[in-house]
DNA sequence: CGGTAATTTGAATCCGCGTTCAGGGAACCC
DNA sequence: GGGTTCCCTGAACGCGGATTCAAATTACCG
């Protein structure tokens, strides 16, 4: 509406949040420049305003959300102590959305073919191993999980969630969003040789 | 060159096994029909001759060899008899083609927007772990593998094999192929309650 | 207040690419 | 060997959409 309705450096946030919102539902591919637009009363020149092409304003918003999603992520589960509630509190967070990993899916798929992208996905990646991997090592020291190498249990936890995150995403009738969290509560609890506490929530059923 | 180079329905395979290709180098996104075409030694038209649109055709490709693969690993596992072989023989036969993993993970992202395509990967995938599932049935029926609850042992399995395959097909460092298998393995290990035979090819080193 | 820099816009440009069209050569059938 | 069908082609069409441009409007600064 008004030619200049924020200052200096709210606007590419605020561009680049309407673009994830937009990829979100249309996808990277059917995501047009007149979309992210209009979903911020702008015209389409103004976004090439604040960025180079369409190209590296999908780019960056696809990886934009990422950061903060691990810092919620590593604060919530830095909150409790024990190795076992924690390994609990970081599944659930990671599989309480699943529908977000949609997101995760477009960048996967575009960083198959963009040097910048694959790069920044091997790092959100890596860091996401360390965040688990951190809690097998405490767990083993505190005698609560038996892994005879944590980092490929980290990993085997990651890749787990993944690949249930992904159909879950996917609308499989076979992977709900409760039956998600389960199968990796349980397949955790085999992978680290130890019974994990029940979660907070409970059931609904009493 | 020649005009009728081929009868009748040699011509359909032949596009969509080019359209394959072309996907797997340049993802769904960047394929043109051009692209198909040249690959065919056609022009534009004639693969209009045959598919009522792009989006049909690739589409069509994206699901085109799935079944043959299935067929194939089906037929690779059943060979060998006890069940914890078989499990190897599956885990290996899924793993040693990581690459081709990018194929799918086009095929997971524009199911998200598509429902045939949605369904048709559903479909792949019930199949999957049906396949899964059996050997895990097996293993427990012979006494050989522990697992209180084997579809979701088999989610869980074909869930590691996806998140594992996505990353190595992304190229990450830290699943190489070899490093892929194993991990695969020893967690299926963990996951059966059970020790799986070696497989057949061995190390590299004495 | 004027001058300058920052931000946005509407309109115009430009191009890639899917698709359409009007034929044209080959096989097949009689 | 003439008609019919099948498969394909070159050229043209047309559209969607990114990017460019010149101008306008606004903020900031003296």
């Amino acid at each position: 509406m008004s030619p200049r309705p924020s200052i200096d450096h709210i606007r590419r946030p605020q561009i680049l949040a309407a673009a994830a919102e937009v990829i979100a539902e249309r996808g990277v591919a059917a995501t047009r420049i007149a979309d992210v637009a209009e979903r911020c009363g702008v015209s389409p020149p103004a976004l090439l305003y604040w960025f180079d092409s369409k190209e590296q304003l999908l780019a960056e918003a696809l990886t934009a959300d990422d950061d903060r999603f691990y810092e919620e992520l590593e604060a919530r589960v830095d909150g409790t102590a024990a190795p076992g509630e924690r390994m609990v509190a970081l599944i659930e967070a990671a599989t309480e959305n699943a529908e977000d990993f949609a997101l995760w899916m477009e960048l996967w798929t575009w960083a198959l073919r963009d040097a910048e992208l694959r790069a920044a996905r091997e790092r959100f990646d890596v860091r996401w191993r360390a965040a688990i991997e951190a809690i097998v090592v405490d767990g083993v020291a505190a005698g609560e999980f038996d892994a005879a190498d944590p980092p490929r249990a980290a990993l085997a936890i990651a890749a787990l969630i993944d690949g249930l995150s992904a159909q879950a995403a996917l609308g499989d009738p076979e992977v709900s969003n409760p039956r998600l969290a389960e199968t990796v509560l349980a397949s955790a609890e085999r992978l680290l040789g130890a019974e994990l506490p029940a979660r907070a929530g409970g059931r609904a059923s009493p």
